[in-house]
DNA sequence: GACACAGCATGACAGCTGTCATGGGACCGG
DNA sequence: CCGGTCCCATGACAGCTGTCATGCTGTGTC
């Protein structure tokens, strides 16, 4: 008999982390060690137990470590935190953004799964990511060649990130350091190459596809 | 011995769904009818099962019903529909907003939970509102009061979804039937009321308080 | 009826936003 | 070295947005 494959969850949400433990305890080769609820909670519970394998929620609170430094702010910059490690990740998100997928697999992740998948091929995906392969939505993978890559530049994607936070152009100009007119014309361009009609539309549709 | 406590999932992640269904099972006197991922399954189960607590989340897609005819959008609009048919409803949400508790109990519901509460939150709350109480997540309802009413008048709330789904103000009014002049009127009350500076945040404010 | 009040509709005006033309600097292949 | 290309920065201009003053309608009160 081999020893079990244990799994450390990372979940915000209360109710989908208990239930999914729950589920995977039915496995019989599985091992529940923990349940974080933070980024930081993951990082700790991960240092500790040493699972075989992460599930990653992305959308995640910040929380607190003992040092008081400040720590990653969501499940793909815990995923960069541990890459290395040997722990290997599974994100998991409620969005099927194509831009997460991307970024996620650049972080160093092993699987990206969306919460809609049925538990089966998640059960599976655990399982390949435990023995070094890869596990990716097949869905997902799809739809992610189809929109492709971040068509932003750095400056761009920066400015759209500022001005995501809302305020008029002055406001953004402060937050990146760059004149008004400078913002509004990196702003332009990316309207331009996202096809909409102006910021609100930009922003939006940049959230949507995971780029910024 | 007392007949099992019925009850019937309606969520679209299938994770979450079925991570429930493993952990109510749990409970001896409840017994999980069904599960349901969309709007008009929903509908169609509550039918065919009869359940006596119905667990619904708010994002969830409309599906399609034999009759073809348009159905039910949201978790909300499944609520109103089944207002009065005896069956008991918590909702449950991922985002604790305010104005969805509101709109929520307006609809008829007798629940109201967030995903991020323990599961013996909710399990309590299947059994009081089976018990034909109300069970409502006591940190929302205190931000539900904090924040108060939707402070939109009716066609001020109707300007503002149309805004937010983006495009120019002739956009807007088309959609609207209204000029140009008297949509750009009533953002502009939104956004004195909102305390915000343009339609934008206008949208998102409304839409993180659940108003729109 | 007279009145106050709230919501709704409209157009004029000032200011903010998106577009464009222009120019500087970094990088690469020839 | 040079030309080509890409990204970044800037200011002028036209058009869109938010604000305001004004008037209309329906409702409830006296």
């Amino acid at each position: 008999m081999s020893a079990p494959l244990r799994v450390l969850l990372a979940d915000d949400q209360a109710l989908l982390r208990s239930g999914l433990a729950a589920l995977l305890r039915l496995e019989k080769d599985f091992e529940v060690v923990g349940e974080a609820a933070t980024c930081a909670e993951a990082l700790d519970l991960v240092e500790r137990e040493r699972p075989d394998v992460l599930l990653l929620d992305v959308q995640m609170p910040a929380g607190m470590r003992g040092g008081g430094q400040s720590g990653p702010a969501d499940g793909l910059e815990v995923a960069e935190a541990l890459r290395g490690s040997g722990v290997r990740i599974i994100v998991l998100t409620t969005f099927g953004r194509a831009g997460y997928l991307r970024r996620t697999l650049a972080a160093g992740a092993d699987g990206f799964m969306v919460k809609d998948a049925p538990v089966d091929r998640l059960v599976d995906a655990i399982r390949r990511v435990h023995r070094g392969l890869r596990a990716v939505d097949p869905e997902l993978a799809a739809q992610s060649l189809a929109v492709g890559p971040n068509p932003l530049t750095a400056k761009e994607t920066e400015v759209l990130r500022a001005a995501a936070r809302g305020g008029t152009t002055a406001d953004i100009a402060a937050r990146v350091f760059l004149s008004e007119g400078t913002v509004r014309n990196h702003l332009s361009a990316v309207i331009g190459k996202l096809c909409v009609a102006n910021r609100a539309e930009a922003v939006r549709t940049a959230t949507e596809h995971g780029w910024i």
